[in-house]
DNA sequence: CAATGCGGCGAGTGATGA
DNA sequence: TCATCACTCGCCGCATTG
């Protein structure tokens, strides 16, 4: 691969990390960016409320900003955000004012824009989205899910109106089958709750995109290539790759259930079962805040879940996505 | 049964080489 | 300038949990 992939930009600050020169499969399993997690405070995060829990509550000391890994945060400590996200969201807000508008962006203001419809196609003048400023010595914020009380309900924002026997979403007309889906869907439209990268600040709806996103900080790759050295975030990046570069069409049967791959968001170690993923825990990081807290919910369930069970357990997110 | 977690899909974007 | 590949993320379907 004669690319220099993985390499946003360079401008690497001289003593740091530059892990785009990691071998893929080094980096995954070498990297550690966290025992660097201050449990105390992660736990007490993990308390605020189940729901709005955090998956990955990654606080880290102040210096954690030289340790980044991702080749979308090197090289960028001036940046007050770091990551192509922001970027992106500098970008878009640079061209808010043109023509072009990326419809799939949205931005975080945390705040409910007063008129919903037209809400996907306008884009607010946006405050400083999130407490940005991640100076190289700045502590990092904590992760903060929010759910930002002052807002109103989902109703006000996607009015529930049930027509052919669909619920439709009244800001964009879209339909659902069920209730539960209008309820999520409404969620693209309301700034409801926001999960918040503490990395970057940049705000998430869902708790699993946040997860993902802050791979993109952390550099653990979980899926990696069988006849490469590459790894990627993301199993269809990597299937991505394997289609385009070796020519391998990875293929699943209809519904199959691909092989659930458990992550150490710690150090990107992954694990074919939980148990084993718990070992590894258990033996590199006795004290991460994620085995106390799976420790403390096995406690307070007494066997609720199975350790099979790619939820509940996981929730406080040891685990990393991957396969269906 | 609603809420949540997870994976997949698709698309926009950046970096790099030709 | 264009093509290619990797990175990233919004959103949806489905599974699991409480």
């Amino acid at each position: 691969m004669p690319r220099a992939f993985l390499v946003k930009k360079a401008n690497v600050s001289p003593g740091k990390r530059n892990w785009s020169e990691l071998p893929d499969h080094k980096r995954g399993d070498v990297y550690i960016p966290v025992s660097i997690f201050p449990p105390s405070k992660l736990m007490m995060e993990a308390e605020a409320s189940p729901a709005e829990t955090t998956p990955l509550c990654l606080t880290k000391r102040s210096d954690m900003h030289a340790e980044l890994p991702s080749s979308t945060a090197l090289g960028r400590p001036q940046s007050p955000v770091g990551s192509a996200e922001e970027r992106s969201e500098v970008r878009k807000r640079s061209q808010s004012s043109s023509t072009y508008i990326r419809a799939k962006i949205k931005v975080t203001t945390g705040e409910l824009p007063p008129d919903p419809a037209p809400l996907s196609l306008v884009l607010p003048p946006v405050p400083a989205p999130h407490p940005p400023a991640l100076s190289p010595d700045a502590t990092v914020m904590p992760v903060v899910t929010t759910t930002t009380s002052a807002q109103p309900p989902m109703e006000p924002v996607s009015m529930v109106t049930r027509s052919t026997g669909a619920f439709m979403c009244q800001v964009c007309q879209k339909s659902f089958q069920f209730q539960r889906m209008l309820n999520r869907h409404v969620k693209c439209h309301n700034e409801t709750k926001r999960h918040l990268c503490s990395f970057c600040g940049k705000g998430f709806n869902d708790t699993f995109d946040l997860k993902r996103h802050v791979r993109t900080h952390t550099g653990v790759r979980p899926y990696k290539c069988t006849l490469c050295d590459k790894a990627f975030t993301q199993r269809c990046s990597l299937e991505s790759h394997m289609k385009k570069i070796h020519s391998v069409t990875l293929s699943y049967a209809y519904k199959e259930r691909r092989n659930k791959l458990y992550v150490c968001e710690e150090c990107g170690h992954t694990a074919a079962t939980q148990d084993e993923l718990l070992l590894h825990l258990h033996t590199l990081h006795p004290d991460s805040p994620l085995l106390k807290g799976k420790a403390a919910r096995r406690g307070g369930r007494e066997g609720g879940s199975t350790p099979g069970s790619p939820q509940g357990a996981e929730s406080d997110d040891t685990t990393g996505s991957a396969g269906q």
